[in-house]
DNA sequence: GTTGTAATTGTGTATATGCACATTTGCAAG
DNA sequence: CTTGCAAATGTGCATATACACAATTACAAC
């Protein structure tokens, strides 16, 4: 079982991070712009806790959005809860990525059929909901 | 999509090494030792094929069990292909996880029912099976 | 024998992931 | 005011992943 997801994981990611080369952004930063983008979040570990993602893991993959002027906080120092939010250059680089985006899950969608989609949109949510 | 599938990963990934701690193996190298168990690859590439992963991914990976003595080859050199074995050490500790691997599995399989759990499985094929 | 080429593996660099531990902040208790 | 504790983030270390490039081997062509 683990075995599938991973190399389902590894299989989709490869396919989405050709299409982002040209922007030199993974599908992860791009999930991580797009769920600043949605905003709601009022430290790291909740956001964490959201995205089933280890928090240390979050921390940095932040830092490196940060780095490049994509993310932006005002809190400052460590200790207290970090609320993040999409710089202008941030924000336009998600607005450039969404059809890329778009067209990726398209593709997969008639690969598939609408209904093995639905089947698979819902599997994966019952696999991501387990702690 | 890329999104669901990469939570669905972290999410069984982490449950499952979680039981494999007490061993200190990954859930990859269970993988990778069952792999080399199972035969039939006859180099790296052909095996990283057959796993969906980046030939260069498997290579590291196979030297980590390499150095542990968990696995073997009796080739020697850059350029010539590998044909792995397990060492009796390998050997012994996959037989020593297979019970485990179980539990896991049958865990999870009570907590979604035989219904979801055949679908799962299915969707997760779907899913690996792309290029 | 030399040269060229295809197949294979290895290495450099970067991101992604998670556990264990450390550090900082803020506040409540006394 | 000090002490202690809970919450939150940061850091060290190791594995996992993949792309681009390098290096090696084996073999065919001449």
């Amino acid at each position: 079982m683990v075995l599938k997801t991973r190399r389902a994981a590894r299989a989709v990611t490869r396919r989405y991070n050709q299409l982002l080369r040209p922007f030199d952004l993974q599908c992860t930063q791009v999930s991580l712009l797009y769920a600043v983008a949605a905003g709601g979040f009022d430290s790291i570990s909740e956001m964490a806790d959201q995205q089933a993602m280890e928090r240390s893991t979050l921390t940095r993959n932040l830092q490196l959005l940060r780095k490049r002027g994509l993310i932006c906080s005002e809190q400052e120092g460590q200790g207290r809860p970090q609320r993040f939010e999409l710089t202008p250059q941030g924000a336009h680089l998600l607005e450039v990525t969404i059809p890329l985006w778009q067209q990726a899950q398209d593709t997969l969608r008639q690969e598939w059929g609408e209904e093995d989609w639905s089947v698979i949109q819902s599997s994966l949510s019952i696999v991501g909901a387990i702690r």
